[in-house]
DNA sequence: TCTGGGGTCCTAGGACCC
DNA sequence: TCTGGGGTCCTAGGACCC
């Protein structure tokens, strides 16, 4: 028996449910993102793949989609349902006998010991599409990284295996950013440098990397490039760093005694999430995006860790004072941060 | 036709202390 | 009367991911 790392990932995930409970969608381009309304701020959270065939995809403005594909179907985003499809995956893929790390509400690794991963991973497939309807790729790998990065050469509905044997026959030769944790700023950065491939950075000196772009990202590239990822799957229940909300205006604010009442509207919404999760909260940060696109934050670190909203709205007009109130206001931001554990 | 909302982690620079 | 060097903490910003 060998020891196996499984990257299951739902096929279209937030489409899939929309269509799941209306069958008449299917085969249909289906955009959901936003309120669903596409004449309005917001972006794209998940295309159907017939609306992907009109160039619609994750991250573009609602507005830019409706140009695309006039005749999809547009839907608001529903957290809800949303997390409960997952709990049902989650739930399958733990009935399975695997280790189970949550990575999203559509993704999660599975460490598992068999000698026959992709039966293992047909057999997933088979667990959650029975207790779902939903549909998914799974990556076979002999860690984290490649088990991920061979899921993207699965889909849609299959099973792909990438380990050492074939990283560089399947990856050397793609840019970096093909990499799980390199975007287009860092691949931009690395082929200033002359590092264009996965191969090419595969070879860089760490240490050389490490005077350029930082003594833990320079040395991590390098391994990234190579495949290399020690990090175990893990069990343990989620214990998240902080919690916030923030709202995108669908009209830009220009008065600031709005933006107050809108903080301390998302302030009191955050404190009641603090309160909620029964953790303190150590510091409040809020977030401004000016128009037309500059994005600030600042801080304020409460006086003593709390689950008090009187002390979290303070802490956030607090904070909000630290801004200058010469430009108008697109977006607002409320975020508490947990103390420490 | 501009660019969501939920997060995490790393870096750089300044403050502060010995 | 010239001001080293190291460690640590805090803050803001950047990059990335789903």
């Amino acid at each position: 028996m060998t020891g196996w790392v499984l990257h299951v990932d739902l096929d279209q995930f937030v489409a899939a449910v929309e269509v799941l409970r209306r069958p008449e969608l299917a085969g249909r381009p289906v955009v959901v993102g936003g309120d669903g309304d596409p004449t309005k701020r917001g972006v794209v959270s998940t295309a159907s793949y017939p609306a992907r065939a009109y160039g619609v995809h994750s991250g573009q403005p609602l507005r830019v989609a409706a140009r695309k594909c006039p005749e999809a179907v547009f839907l608001p985003v529903d957290r809800e349902a949303y997390e409960a499809a997952s709990a049902q995956v989650m739930a399958a893929l733990r009935d399975s006998g695997a280790t189970v790390e949550v990575l999203g509400w559509d993704e999660a690794l599975l460490a598992v010991d068999t000698d026959d991963p992709e039966a293992f991973a047909r057999d997933v497939q088979r667990r959650v599409h029975d207790a779902t309807g939903l549909a998914c790729t799974v990556g076979v790998g002999d860690n984290r990284l490649r088990a991920k990065l061979a899921t993207e050469r699965g889909k849609p509905a299959g099973v792909f295996r990438l380990t050492a044997a074939d990283w560089y026959a399947v990856m050397g030769a793609l840019p970096t950013d093909a990499l799980w944790g390199v975007g287009a700023k860092t691949a931009r950065r690395l082929r200033e440098l002359g590092l264009s491939t996965v191969a090419e950075l595969a070879a860089a000196d760490a240490q050389d990397l490490a005077a350029r772009l930082g003594p833990a990202t320079g040395p991590w590239l390098v391994r990234l490039a190579r495949g290399e990822d020690d990090t175990p799957v893990s069990a343990a229940p989620y214990l998240a760093r902080s919690l916030g909300k923030e709202v995108t205006f669908q009209t830009d604010l220009d008065d600031w005694d709005a933006v107050r009442r809108e903080l301390l509207a998302l302030a009191a919404q955050v404190a009641d999430a603090v309160a909620g999760q029964d953790r303190p909260a150590a510091r409040v940060v809020v977030k401004v995006r000016y128009v037309p696109f500059t994005t600030r934050t600042h801080g304020h670190t409460l006086g003593e860790p709390t689950t008090d909203p009187a002390a979290i709205e303070h802490g956030a007009l607090a904070a909000l004072a630290l801004f200058s109130e010469d430009r108008a206001v697109r977006l607002l931001g409320v975020r508490a941060e947990f103390a420490d554990p």
